[in-house]
DNA sequence: CGACTCACG
DNA sequence: ACGTACGTGAGTCGC
């Protein structure tokens, strides 16, 4: 290769803009202005220059609001939503940044962005350069070729997929001019663009691969049989003036030449000082411009800065490798575990990376097991060796199962990530590294597959990959830990969550024993109950179907027998329990179907599922909390999922008695906090009936009740007590007449009379309600009492539905993630005192606002002291927090 | 793989 | 006027 290299690369400016500006967190400078769009657009652009390294460079845009393509079809992006205030205004910042980063851009009155790349793409291919198109959209595909490659962004902008003819062969069965085609037969309704009513991606698909072309489709359209061919032939011209509009115009009168395009670097002081401006700290540190405003840097440093890997990748094999990383261990600075599947608790281990004195060592997981391994499982288990890592939670049990301790937990990017942002849709690797400007590594899809077709790679790409992942974790530990800070998190993550995270790995490998034979024994008894209840519902439906099938029952329940519909889902009637309670009157079958529902919910969910999940080594079974799912902080459970074994109803509860001590003679414990949501909101509300409510250990529901109805307590029914419970909730919930008057099945006059009415009565949690939206509107997002943090970037949407939701979650996240910091700031006080007590008792689950144990007989009189009175002094609010507390035989009789 | 349904707090 | 309660995980159906 000589110095004549050239390469072109093409960007769809708007395209790629409004991807970042959708994808990205909201992100102000500190002047307020918004820039998480031209954030994400360079993140994107510095990656693509390093991956392609092109010799030319263009971003193009669009130009003013009529285009050529106007002229024809006056509807052509009618009905489009208008770009909201807070992109537009990123624009300007973005083509001086460009202007900064000495990149060309173009943009052309009448024509599209897609248009003047297409014909840019035409002249360079014309010269036989190689070119590379960057765009957000398909319609794209259509300028593959031999010459020209199409990177189309996924998911957020950084992760693009490569296309080209062939992969778009593969991918859809077209040639890159088909893509066209698809366009003109089922349209593009974000463009305006009709094509053939009732023709989608899957129908244009199949006209494709018989006729080839939208005009032969309709040469033949006489042959098409049924609805479809009566659509093709009525819109015959729709079809071709599509295909018109979609067709990239390649011959743009641009007066330009490709030499224009050539790229030589930028001047480091004018982009720090750009960069500086729009206080992108991480790109200025990426670049390796921190000096750049005082002296000359290299115009070459984006190159540099962004390129090769800073480290040797060691497979250790060999004696000599082991010793070097044995050496290395004490200056480790990450750790991976790479292991099998998602359920850590099954799955072999892959391998090991460890990054240490500008080395990464990757381990076979194999060779864990071997003599000259042993320095380093003592690293693992070694309290005083600080490990950094992603998801060392995983990683420890993964380890257990080989028989290895992984001790000294001392940062986890993963778990800070979350707690940065805890609703991040893409918290792997991958997603870190493009959010903090870093060079982004291959994903695990990529190199490993999914799915059916998982598959480790071989040891050379292996170990690449591993090591990569490795770098990622020892590069993102230090912005994350800074970042933490900044925020105001440390306690939250250093003095609870990461020292929970070591809590709930060991009560997931102690695990909770269930007897088998009592679930298949109820098994049996709900067989039974399934089978003459089905027989029963065939006989009054006069017809066998699948109960289980909602379209076939609601064709028995709504046009075989008749019932009135009350209420229709997306894809027919709807059959849910809602509407089924309604239906009861009209025939008895509806009762029965109601049964026979909840039995196959049990018996498949529960019998069958629980059973699958004990483990005959020790039968048990062993959940895995997820402490990085739930946007609000609480945990989630899964493989299998034991916050959500049966209780309410007494059929489901006899589940219980399957969960039992895993010692003779010991018992179950569980203790719940009562009420512990509305003590929160007592006190984050500071409302005095409330927090007065609670002082006096009144019921909270009844006194909501005489407030709401002006009743004394004698007066207060249970049907008012009821009702006054759903008022409860609805404000925990963040509260809306038409939510209270679906739940209390009223109108919404008479649901809003009684929020009117609580409002009234509690005028402290009012204010409250109206402060946090307040706030949220303010800050972008809400706040727990440790501090932990919710962004809700839909809080200034002008969509009311986005809006109204994300005022709700504002209300309700501060509630529900101020209880969910509590009791894991119990599980922690619990776990300390049962070490330093020296007691035997184990803590086995939590749900939420309950902790489960297992004591020894001997234990159970200061268990049912001492967990009750941790649970209440976690946290000290201005409101009393109390925690009932049960036991017995079994979860069934800790009630 | 998405839609629907339902178990829990 | 808008049309939803907050947060999860899992099983089944049907394309």
């Amino acid at each position: 290769m000589g110095n004549d290299r050239q390469k072109v690369l093409l960007i769809d400016g708007n395209s790629i803009v409004y991807r970042a500006f959708f994808a990205m967190p909201p992100l102000t400078n500190s002047s307020g202005l918004h820039t998480n769009a031209v954030f994400g657009f360079t993140t994107m652009l510095l990656k693509v220059m390093e991956e392609e390294k092109p010799t030319h460079l263009l971003v193009a845009f669009d130009a003013g609001k009529v285009t050529f393509r106007h002229e024809g079809y006056g509807e052509y992006k009618g009905g489009r939503q208008k770009t909201p205030p807070e992109l537009s205004e990123q624009f300007p910042l973005l083509k001086e940044l460009l202007s900064s980063f000495s990149i060309a851009q173009f943009e052309l009155g009448g024509y599209e962005a897609d248009d003047i790349i297409g014909t840019l793409s035409r002249m360079a291919e014309e010269k036989d350069i190689e070119t590379v198109v960057v765009s957000g959209d398909k319609d794209m595909l259509q300028l593959a070729s031999e010459k020209v490659t199409v990177l189309l962004t996924r998911k957020g902008v950084s992760e693009v997929e490569r296309y080209s003819p062939e992969a778009v062969g593969e991918r859809y069965g077209l040639t890159p001019q088909q893509i066209i085609d698809l366009k003109g037969l089922m349209g593009d309704a974000s463009d305006n663009i009709p094509g053939i009513p009732g023709v989608g991606e899957k129908t244009a698909l199949k006209l494709l691969a018989e006729y080839g072309t939208v005009e032969n489709v309709l040469a033949h359209m006489g042959e098409i049989k049924g609805k479809l061919g009566e659509n093709v032939r009525a819109h015959e011209e729709d079809a071709r003036m599509s295909k018109r509009l979609a067709t990239i115009f390649r011959e743009v009168p641009l007066e330009r030449t490709l030499d224009e395009l050539r790229w030589s670097g930028y001047d480091a002081a004018e982009l720090a000082a750009a960069l500086r401006k729009l206080e992108f700290k991480s790109l200025i540190e990426r670049l390796d411009l921190s000096a750049a405003a005082v002296g000359a840097a290299d115009a070459d440093a984006a190159g540099a800065a962004a390129g090769q890997a800073a480290y040797e990748t060691v497979w250790v094999a060999g004696a000599a490798d082991w010793q070097a990383l044995n050496e290395a261990l004490p200056q480790a600075e990450a750790l991976l575990v790479e292991s099998h599947g998602d359920n850590p608790h099954q799955g072999e281990g892959i391998g090991l990376g460890i990054a240490a004195e500008g080395c990464i060592f990757v381990v076979p997981y194999a060779a864990l097991a071997s003599e000259e391994a042993k320095p380093l499982r003592d690293w693992l288990a070694d309290e005083q060796a600080a490990k950094t890592g992603y998801d060392l939670h995983r990683a420890e049990l993964v380890l257990a199962r080989s028989g290895i301790a992984l001790r000294g937990l001392a940062f986890d990017v993963q778990l800070a990530a979350y707690l940065l942002d805890p609703t991040e849709a893409d918290p792997s690797l991958v997603g870190l590294l493009q959010r903090h400007g870093l060079p982004v590594i291959a994903a695990d899809e990529a190199v490993f597959g999914k799915g059916a077709k998982f598959r480790v790679p071989e040891d050379e790409a292996l170990a690449a990959h591993l090591a990569a992942k490795t770098d990622a974790i020892r590069r993102l530990a230090a912005p994350l830990a800074e970042e933490l800070d900044k925020a105001g998190m440390r306690t939250l993550y250093y003095e609870l969550e990461q020292p929970l995270s070591v809590i709930l790995a060991g009560m997931e490998k102690q695990g909770i024993s269930v007897r088998a034979e009592a679930l298949e024994e109820l098994g049996k008894e709900f067989q039974v109950g399934i089978e003459r209840t089905m027989a029963e519902i065939y006989r009054l439906a006069g017809c066998e179907f699948n109960i289980g099938s909602t379209r076939q029952l609601g064709e028995v329940l709504f046009d075989k027998l008749g019932l009135p519909v009350i209420k229709k889902t997306k894809t027919g009637y709807s059959t849910d329990a809602e509407v089924l309670e309604k239906l009861e009157p009209y025939h008895e079958i509806v009762r029965l179907i109601l049964h026979y529902r909840t039995l196959t919910k049990l018996q498949s969910t529960y019998i069958e599922g629980l059973l699958k999940e004990i483990r005959p080594e020790d039968g048990k079974i062993h959940t895995y909390y997820r402490q990085t799912i739930a946007a609000t902080g609480r945990l989630s459970s899964q493989y299998p999922n034991l916050q959500n074994i049966p209780i309410r109803l007494e059929e489901g509860r006899q589940i219980r008695k399957a969960f039992v001590p895993s010692e003779e003679g010991w018992l179950i414990l569980a203790a719940d906090y009562s009420q512990i949501e509305l003590r929160v909101l007592a006190h984050i509300s500071g409302d005095e009936g409330l927090k007065e409510a609670f002082r006096n250990e009144m019921d909270v529901h009844t006194k909501t009740a005489m407030d709401v109805f002006g009743v004394t307590a004698d007066q207060v029914d249970s049907n008012m007590r009821r009702q006054a419970k759903a008022v409860n909730f609805g404000i925990v919930y963040g509260i809306s007449d038409y939510g209270l008057s679906q739940n209390l099945n009223i109108t919404r006059k008479e649901a809003a009379a009684f929020i009117d009415q609580y409002f009234g009565a509690f005028p402290g949690v009012r204010r409250y309600m109206d402060d946090i939206v307040a706030q949220a509107k303010q800050d972008g997002y809400v706040t727990t009492l440790l501090e932990r943090r919710r962004y809700l970037p839909d809080i200034r949407a002008s969509n009311f539905n986005l809006r109204s939701f994300a005022e709700r979650t504002a209300m309700n996240t501060p509630i529900q993630g101020t209880a969910a910091d509590i009791i894991k700031l119990a599980m922690v006080r619990m776990d300390e005192t049962l070490k330093s007590r020296g007691l035997r008792s184990r803590m086995l689950l939590q749900v939420h606002d309950e902790l489960v144990f297992e004591v020894p007989p001997e234990e159970l009189e200061m268990m049912k002291e001492l967990v009750p009175k941790v649970m209440a002094e976690a946290f000290p609010l201005d409101v009393p927090l109390k925690a009932d507390v049960n036991f017995g035989v079994n979860w069934y009789e800790a009630k």
